[in-house]
DNA sequence: ACCTATTTGTCCGTATGTATG
DNA sequence: CCATACATACGGACAAATAGG
């Protein structure tokens, strides 16, 4: 786990670590079911706030890379328990898209047809 | 808007807040366009820090159902730019099936077939 | 064009709680 | 029982974007 920061950058401290531990997993440098180091170790070694590597920690675990829990730590997820990593995932968007007025056939369509670039977290407008 | 919150449920504060807007909206009690009070007077109403308030606002940006912006405040997403709104969240979700090695076809079944129930944001496993 | 107030964004610090091992 | 580690909430500070005068 080599975690790089950039202070001057103008992304937030807390991106650019979930960025660099998303690359990882994404690249397999770090294996599913292995522990990411404890947040404090992280701040300490980094020189960054308990908080900042929390926040990185709970963006990846948002988007389903990870798990956390008090005491155990956080661990890259299992690929083999992808589709239930998924379906919570999957409800959330369900529901917001019950709520929006789009029918589930819709929104298989748009999923189906979906690209894959430019996934950036913007501020939805 | 009426925010209620009971400090000694154990759902978090900042939950119950994005529950209480989130019931707000999905009821129309809120329009679309509207703005949400400023977090900072929320706090100072409901006796809570602005960070949970702020916390809140967060999280019902990350559903997609506000937008926020620095100075302008947090406004209440347009029904008319549904389809807008679920993009980037199924491009995640998308981006994160290739990554488990799920095709999108399967996604889209998935997607389909999608109860709305239960979709408390746990910790993934 | 300028200035000011407002409002969210990020980061830091501290404290307490809770689950795990 | 105890140490570890994340979860939540409080507080303060400064930056950046926006709106209004």
């Amino acid at each position: 786990m080599l975690l790089r920061i950039d202070p001057t950058r103008d992304e937030p401290v807390y991106a650019q670590l979930a960025a660099s531990i998303r690359a990882d997993i994404a690249a397999g440098r770090v294996v599913a079911g292995e522990r990411l180091p404890s947040a404090k170790d992280v701040a300490g070694s980094l020189d960054v706030n308990l908080h900042t590597v929390l926040h990185a920690y709970q963006v990846l675990r948002d988007e389903g890379l990870i798990s956390m829990r008090p005491g155990r730590g956080a661990v890259v997820a299992e690929r083999g328990a992808a589709v239930a990593i998924l379906l919570p995932r999957i409800a959330r968007l369900a529901a917001q898209a019950d709520e929006l007025g789009i029918d589930r056939e819709t929104l298989a369509s748009l999923v189906r047809d979906a690209g894959t670039e430019d996934i950036r977290k913007g501020t939805s407008e």
